[in-house]
DNA sequence: GCAAAAGTGTTCTCGTTACACCCATGC
DNA sequence: GCATGGGTGTAACGAGAACACTTTTGC
């Protein structure tokens, strides 16, 4: 008892520094890929690594994520969801610091190149992501991990297209995602069951010579329909 | 980038404190219950909240929470996964401090009461808990929805009862979790057909005068099925 | 006219739901 | 012997999986 009291007093708490890591996911021609960049401070200076940065005194750990992808990527409103925290001991060896780790999804057109480049950072291809410093390869598998889940129960694969796609592409990315053959007949049964889509009057024949229809996703009619009790199961 | 580069500096990190709050489900008399106490340190003791601990230097944040339930309940090798980090700035009046909020199920029977009491512990249906300090009550009510999502899909129900439960209780289990009433003939053929459950000779007369056989959760076979893909929903 | 991607329907299977009665036992 | 909770089977329905051909158009 005397122990946890005196574990609680606030003022002779060890100095444990408060980190946020981003897994930021992009589509880009039919394949899913991670921002990472050059690190530039020691430890493991010059080491690939993810995106990330200390938390400010004056933020909370999801603005200070915001923050640097508003630096990295220029790009804000972007989707950032919480994946865990990493907070082993021995993690850093610079110091005492846990990482709060997040997962990003971004419109790989919207983000400004320039400001991705000027930072060192680079897309890479899930397949090929380089040794990254830490432990935030295991950031990665994790995330990705969520993602499988959470594109499966949530709308949120379309936070990683432009506002207006196809049908076509968004199977693309489910098969990226998942990393499977899905049937296209079944896939485009199912998601226009949702009648969450709306039909545009646009094609887009980038990829065929016939040309697809593009859709938007409707975001106000899904958060009502999951208001009272829909479930999203792609 | 400067502001970035110095940001990175370890020394120069502001001192943020970082705590974990338990939110310990317990399954009693057919209720879902929680564990809370009276907080006993300013700011606001006496009041009520979760049980809680700053995580110290030379500990991750799960053995922090470990360390917690151990001291208020004596008990080890409890179910428990992080819920989500709260870090609101204005979260905590007494200094800028980020709780890591974990969720725990334990096995009622097995708890040492004393243990418990001493600490000035005690359960709450869940329907009868009071106001709580800082923002615990939010953190419950996102626990109980992780608590809900979680049990439909992974078998962590069985951390709530004894080793060995009859399926009538299993099944009040889940209507607790839920708040909803199951067909009783469906549930207990859906909960069969997995064939993850041992059936012992042995019967628990405590509710009705037949009795009611007994069964055990075969985690051993549940891990393997896992592994090679199956999913548990229930 | 042909290559290449877009778009469309039907059948079969299997899991989910709904639903009602007998069983064992303590009192 | 009766009240109480435990245990069982079946039929109807709906969602998911499997599967092949026509359409459009740029070259």
């Amino acid at each position: 008892m005397k122990a946890l009291e005196n574990r609680r007093i606030y003022t002779e708490q060890p100095k444990i520094l408060v980190a946020t890591d981003c897994i930021v996911f992009g589509f880009d021609e039919g394949i899913l890929k991670l921002l990472v960049f050059r690190r530039r401070i020691d430890p493991c200076k010059g080491e690939w690594s993810l995106i990330g940065s200390f938390v400010d005194a004056e933020e909370s750990v999801s603005d200070a994520a915001r923050r640097v992808l508003l630096q990295f990527t220029g790009l804000e409103n972007i989707f950032l969801e919480e994946l865990r925290v990493y907070s082993n001991v021995e993690r850093d060896p610079g110091a005492r610091c846990i990482s709060i780790a997040q997962y990003a999804l971004i419109r790989v057109n919207d983000y400004d190149r320039e400001q991705v480049e000027l930072h060192g950072a680079k897309w890479f291809a899930l397949d090929d992501i380089p040794e990254l410093v830490l432990d935030h390869n295991v950031m990665i598998t994790d995330a990705l991990e969520r993602l499988r889940q959470k594109t499966t129960h949530k709308p949120i694969g379309f936070e990683l297209l432009p506002e207006k796609f196809t049908i076509p592409k968004l199977q693309s990315l489910y098969e990226a995602i998942h990393r499977t053959q899905l049937d296209d007949r079944n896939f485009r049964k199912k998601l226009l069951s949702f009648n969450l889509l709306i039909k545009l009057n646009e094609k887009d024949k980038s990829t065929s010579k016939k040309g697809a229809f593009l859709y938007k996703f409707d975001f106000e009619k899904y958060k009502k329909l999951e208001e009272s009790g829909f479930n999203f199961v792609l």
